[in-house]
RNA sequence: CGCGGGGUAGGGUAACGGUAACCCGUCAGGCUCAUAACCUGAAAAUUGCCGGUUCGAUUCCGGCCCCCGCAACCA
């Protein structure tokens, strides 16, 4: 049976759109977890939804690597810094390519060709505005924290966290100016110019600013900071991480550099995917430098929560940790992105535990798509029915599909997932009821071919959830498409029971 | 009086001014195309507590209790 390909002739609604997604570039000391694997796979949804929809899409994710923090890990574990670096690096690229994450580029804050000219140059746009200043600085300092921290965090006059007394220094820091921009901040947030979703993070950020923002120390004495780039024009000092990390959203596509065609493409970002841990850097820092670099500012900053694990935040203590890789070792990259799609909301704390990620997986995919591709193609296929399938433009185009577009026009992919399993669980009902089976091997004509037309029409909403699947499970996406093409059931369970 | 989120059937979640929906589990039927799957039905929630607004509140307002996260340079 041919497959009758629509012609893409018309006007794709998106053509000409772009849409440029970033992951958050994560700490290079830590060990893989769960947050990862959620960050980035909440990530590549978006991105693989803009290119369903045909918009030009660009997906960065990277690393923050310019810490003592490593220096220190790679001592310990007896290794040079930057080979220990990479050693992460390729742990954090294995876990996106186990998962299916389709990044486009992934910078590294190490990365003295890509990264640091445009660093340099936003710092140099930030001196021109009047914005940067030295000044010098007292506080207690924790070198656990390799940071300040304030009187009102000690324990006992201890660092809770390292328990150390910590040393009171003063030290000479370039300041940025934040606290000038707090104003235009906070109207660019309540008008959405900036939007913050969910609305509570939104409110939350507002709350925050009502007070106006301190100022805050965007560089380290040189002597401290082993990796890092200089402050241009002063080596005795180095970018602290603001200025050094929140850049490489701009830094990656080449601001500063000769090569700049992909951010003159795509910036400004369409979406920030964060967590909530850092909100306030990517609401007020963020905001704050690119005004004052006068750059176009981010257009969306989707805020998701944490995982937790039995209603706790996973810790080693507690051995609740959930570690990625083995669970795409056992159920596939494709049970993960459903479970932390379906069942994780993008806007608040899911949780998370081997017993309900299995749980989700049998029902939703096991007993749910899965089921349902071997039952529909089963009978399509030792029938000979099937049917013209509509282009991915036709898809969009279907009045049923609309919920699930707003979902995602709403970062809603939790609704998004219900909307597709709301297809699949009325598949299941109408071959119930409709006896497709049984009115096929009718001897009388006509319920043959009721029976023939109704597989017809499953066929082709099968095709329908192919498509729609496509963000969410890509893999599996694809595997549906090519039975549902060649009409043949799947020669072993696309998902088998746990 | 720091800020935010949450407390809904045995477990997990949803909804939202008009007598509570879904998933898992339990029980009883059905079907046989399918991965012992799938479909139908049943039992099961005074929607944390107290007060208020309202013809009517799980949904709005006030107070209280409990849980979780954040609390400004710990990403």
């Amino acid at each position: 049976m041919a497959v009758h390909w629509q012609n893409m002739s018309h006007i794709n609604r998106n053509e000409g759109q772009k849409f440029y997604v970033t992951t958050p570039i994560f700490y290079p000391n830590a060990k893989l977890h769960m947050g990862h694997a959620y960050s980035a796979t909440i990530s590549d949804i978006f991105a693989r939804y803009s290119r369903l929809l045909g918009k030009d899409t660009y997906f960065l994710t990277g690393s923050d690597e310019n810490t003592e923090k490593a220096v220190r890990a790679a001592a310990g574990a007896g290794q040079q810094v930057f080979p220990y670096l990479d050693g992460i690096i390729g742990g954090f690229k294995n876990l996106y390519k186990r998962l299916d994450i389709s990044y486009d580029q992934f910078i590294r804050t190490t990365d003295k060709d890509n990264h640091w000219p445009g660093v340099e140059a936003f710092w140099k746009r930030m001196v021109d505005s009047g914005d940067i200043e030295k000044r010098s600085y007292e506080g207690l300092y924790c070198v656990g924290h390799e940071s300040f921290i304030t009187e009102k965090d000690l324990v006992d006059g201890k660092c809770p966290d390292h328990r150390e007394t910590p040393q009171r220094i003063k030290e000479e820091n370039y300041f940025f100016i934040l606290s000038r921009y707090a104003d235009k901040i906070r109207d660019i947030i309540a008008s959405d110019a900036i939007r913050i979703v969910p609305t509570s993070r939104k409110n939350e950020i507002l709350a925050l600013l009502k007070d106006g923002l301190e100022d805050v120390s965007f560089s380290r004495p040189a002597d401290k900071m082993t990796l890092g780039i200089p402050v241009p024009g002063d080596n005795t000092q180095k970018i602290y991480v603001w200025g050094d990390a929140l850049t490489n959203y701009l830094t990656a596509l080449g601001f500063g550099r000769k090569d700049h065609a992909l951010y003159d493409r795509f910036w400004p970002a369409d979406l920030h995917v964060i967590g909530k841990d850092i909100l306030r850097f990517h609401a007020a820092i963020w905001p704050g430098m690119l005004l004052s670099a006068g750059l176009p500012l981010p257009k969306n900053i989707l805020v998701h929560g944490l995982i937790t694990s039995g209603g706790l935040k996973m810790s080693k203590t507690l051995g609740n940790v959930i570690d990625p890789v083995r669970l795409i070792d056992e159920y596939g990259a494709d049970a993960v992105r459903y479970f932390v799609a379906r069942h994780i909301s993008p806007f608040e704390d899911g949780d998370m535990t081997m017993d309900s990620f299995k749980e989700a997986y049998n029902a939703g995919l096991a007993n749910g798509i899965g089921n349902l591709v071997s039952r529909i193609l089963k009978l399509t296929s030792d029938h000979r029915v099937s049917s013209d399938l509509p282009s991915k433009e036709d898809v969009f185009a279907d009045e049923t599909v609309q919920s699930y577009a707003q979902s995602f026009d709403e970062f809603d992919i939790q609704k998004a997932c219900n909307h597709i399993w709301t297809r699949i669980a009325s598949m299941d009902r109408e071959i119930q009821e409709t006896q497709p089976f049984k009115l096929v091997k009718s001897a009388d004509a006509a319920s043959a071919a009721r029976g023939k037309a109704i597989l017809s029409k499953l066929y082709r909403e099968l095709w329908i959830v192919a498509v729609l699947l496509e963000p969410i499970i890509p893999a599996t996406a694809a595997t549906i498409q090519g039975l549902i093409r060649s009409n043949k059931m799947p020669s072993a369970p696309l998902f088998a029971r746990k």
